[in-house]
DNA sequence: ACAAAAGTGTTACACGTACACCCATGG
DNA sequence: CCATGGGTGTACGTGTAACACTTTTGT
C-alpha cells in the first residue's frame, strides 16, 4: 500500500566536515565528479538509499571519504528551496561533522579529489553549499560555548595551549591563559597525563586527554568557556 | 534531466504547535482522519507538495490547523526512520510553533478534531510522534534559557505575573519574584502599559509588552533569564 | 478593616576578569 | 646563562541569589 497521489522527492545529505589544523579551522570539500558543476568546489554528499535513516546516510558518506567512523556528527537542518539544484528538485539534509584533522586518511579521498580549505578562505561552493556552511559555523560556534565538543578537533592527548588556540580560533579572539586554565580545570573535563609535548618548548607542556566519564555527565550542562562578550550577535 | 537510479521519497512536514493557557503548557492535536492509525492521535502534519519548500509547508499546515500565519516557527529536525510509517516510507520534518492560544480559532480545526492536551498528560500519538515532541520540548526549554522565545505564547499585552508562571512552568522550578523581575526589566525588552490588569488582584497589575525594536537586536544575544541551577541536565 | 496580590531594596557570596612573575629546560 | 614557552595567584568588580515588608483597593 502507498500514499496516493502525493509528489516523492530525492533526498540528499550533505556533510559539512570540519578540522583544526593546530593554528586554524578547515573544511574538507571535494570536487564534484558529475554534472551539473562538475569539478566545481562542493560539499561531500550523497543520496539516501531506499533502507538506510538519514544518519546511517551521513556516515556512509562520511566514511566514503574520510575512512572515519564513529566520529562526532549531528545533523543541522534541512535545505529545501525548490530550485536549489538546477537538475532536479532536491531536499537536502546536512550534518556536520567534527573530525581529527590527523587521523584523516587522504589515499581514500583522492577518488573525490578532496582538499582540506581554511575556513578563511573558501572557494565558491556550488548551489547553497556556503548558505550551509555558514549555517554550520554558526551552529558550532553556538553551541561550543556551552558544550564540549571543541575537543572532537583536537587528538587524544593534547596540550592546554592548544585547547586554548582552539577556542581563540573560534571565537576569533584572546583568551587570557591563567582564566582559561582555571575554568577549563574546574570543569575536571580533563585529565592530566603524564608525558609531555616538546616539540613546542624547551620545558615542555604536559598532555591532557578527556576524562570520558566526567565529559558524558557534563555534556548537557552549560559550561561557558569563553568571556561573555564574545558571546553577542 | 533527472538523477538517474535514485530514490525518491515521499516527505511530510509536522508541526509541534506549544500553548500556554496562563498556568500550564499545552499541545494541539488532531485525530487522525484516514488510515493507517485513523482516529489517533496525532500531530498536525502533511505532505511536503512539488514547488513549496519546508518553510512553506510548515506555514500552510500550521494556517489550516490554526487559522493563523506570521507565528514563530522555526525546523526542529528530521525524523527518518524507514519504517516510521509503516504504509510507506516518509521523511519528515518536524517544526516546532509557538502560538497564542486565545488566538487560535476553534472554527478552522473542528474538521480536523483537534485538542488541546496539557504538556503533563498527552495521550499515545501515532509513530514517532512522541519522540518529536519531546525533541521540541527539549530545544525549547534550552533555547527559551538565553532567548526571549516565551513571550511568543502571551498576548500583545500581560503582567509579569504571567510571565514568571510561564518561565515557571517551562522550568517546572519556583522563581524568587523580585530577582525574575529585576533581571527581566534589566534587558530593557518590555514596556509598561498605562492600563492594568484587574482580573486576579484587587490592586490590579500593570500590562507590559513587547519592545520589539530591543526585542529584535536582543534576540541573538545570551540573556540567561533563570536560575542558572535549574539549567543543567 | 481585612484579605489578596502587587510592588519594591539590601546584603552576602560566587564568579569572572584583569593582571605579572617565576619555573624548567635545551641549546 | 639565557631565551623560550609553561605554569601559577591575587585583588577587584559585577552579577546572582537569598530574603520580607509596604502598598493598594474591592469587599
Amino acid at each position: 500500500m502507498k500514499y496516493s497521489n502525493q509528489t516523492r522527492i530525492l533526498v540528499a545529505v550533505d556533510c559539512i566536515i570540519f578540522g583544526f589544523d593546530g593554528s586554524e579551522y578547515k573544511l574538507l570539500l571535494i570536487q564534484r565528479g558529475f554534472a551539473p558543476e562538475k569539478e566545481k568546489w562542493s560539499l561531500m554528499g550523497g543520496f539516501v538509499q531506499k533502507n538506510e535513516s538519514l544518519d546511517e546516510a551521513a556516515e556512509r558518506i562520511l566514511m566514503q571519504l574520510t575512512g572515519l567512523h564513529e566520529v562526532y556528527m549531528e545533523q543541522l537542518q534541512a535545505f529545501s528551496k525548490p530550485d536549489r539544484d538546477p537538475i532536479e528538485r532536491v531536499i537536502a539534509v546536512a550534518y556536520v561533522a567534527l573530525i581529527d584533522i590527523n587521523k584523516y586518511q587522504t589515499q581514500l579521498s583522492d577518488d573525490f579529489h578532496a582538499r582540506w580549505f581554511p575556513m578563511k578562505n573558501l572557494p565558491k561552493l556550488i548551489f547553497d553549499h556556503t548558505e550551509m556552511v555558514n549555517s554550520a559555523l554558526h551552529k558550532l560556534r553556538y553551541k561550543a560555548a556551552f558544550h564540549p565538543i571543541l575537543f572532537e578537533l583536537l587528538p587524544e592527548k593534547f596540550t592546554l595551549q592548544q585547547l586554548q588556540t582552539l577556542f581563540e580560533g573560534m571565537y576569533d579572539t584572546k583568551i587570557d591563559k591563567r582564566n582559561f586554565t582555571r575554568k577549563v580545570l574546574s570543569t575536571n573535563i580533563l585529565k592530566k597525563e603524564k608525558d609531555k609535548d616538546k616539540s613546542s618548548s624547551k620545558k615542555g607542556a604536559f598532555y591532557y586527554s578527556i576524562d570520558e566519564e566526567v565529559y558524558k555527565d557534563n555534556f548537557q550542562n552549560f559550561l561557558n568557556f569563553i568571556p561573555k562578550n564574545e558571546l553577542s550577535g
